[in-house]
DNA sequence: CTGATTGCAAACCGTTTGCATATCA
DNA sequence: TGATATGCAAACGGTTTGCAATCAG
């Protein structure tokens, strides 16, 4: 469902400035991915997307959604993730709001936080190693309260 | 070089305990990897690690490094790690001395790190959100002081 | 001896790209 | 109309596996 200050047509909206900023072009297969992109919601893999996409569009192509995203991400309105050795996720990109997340082991069910304490270390940290960030990853990975009760 | 507190010998006898225990051979291929294994340092990809054991041993093949350094992990005697979208790393794995990465964007550079702090604030992010936690990851990312000079 | 291991080559699988065709601007 | 985007199918590249030959125990 996005998120809770957006609207899919404002997404869509930001998009369709992006692209034109970059003199590329609208077309409705591009349009329908990034739509179902923001409706699914945050975390999704190309495969997924394309199976979602298909639903509605069923001439399109995975190069397509596989393209779209990547363009998603070259606009800032994506970003990626590998939580796993094999596929890669891709899911909304919103500046200002660093996010961290936490990943059940049993389920694959994906938590975002934020905690600005621990954030404020890693800068302490790359500071004590003269690096410069850039960016940073953070992934805690266990099992979540409703696999507890299950097992 | 490994670590501090270990030589080759007794990396190479841990190995030869843990195939013992579970049955299976040793062999001078497996051997060979993992000596190389331990004196490479922390992190190699299979591909470098193949290449500096065919130096010495050019007899051997790809896969009995990839299936050598899987053992390795089966015996938590190493631990992968995905540091970029395509190959997988492996280190050394020690109980009870978790560390996390600061990767240089430029060289990659990578240089491990330990911060009780972040990983107390961790678990009460964990506990918040009712996870039991078994594992975590955290990379930042950024320009080392080398290559800042550099540019 | 005999079952585990090796080395080779091929299969796998997600990702990426070349290209002829279709489409947007 | 002309450059961009699409859909297909094939290439890529790291990982994994089947299998006959070899070797450790």
């Amino acid at each position: 469902m996005g998120n809770s200050t957006t609207t899919v047509d404002e997404f869509v909206e930001r998009f369709c400035l992006a692209v034109r900023e970059r003199g590329l072009r609208l077309t409705n297969q591009r349009i329908a991915v990034v739509r179902r992109f923001f409706q699914q919601g945050h975390h999704v893999t190309v495969d997924r997307l394309y199976q979602l996409v298909l639903k509605e569009h069923p001439q399109i192509g995975y190069a397509t959604v596989y393209r779209t995203l990547k363009l998603l991400v070259e606009c800032s309105l994506a970003q990626t993730h590998q939580f796993d050795q094999n596929r890669v996720c891709f899911e909304l990109y919103e500046e200002h709001e660093h996010h961290d997340h936490l990943i059940c082991i049993e389920c694959s069910k994906i938590i975002e936080f934020e905690h600005e304490e621990i954030e404020r270390l890693q800068d302490t940290v790359a500071e004590a190693h003269d690096f410069v960030l850039t960016t940073h990853r953070m992934e805690l990975y266990g099992v979540c309260s409703d696999c507890q009760k299950k097992s």
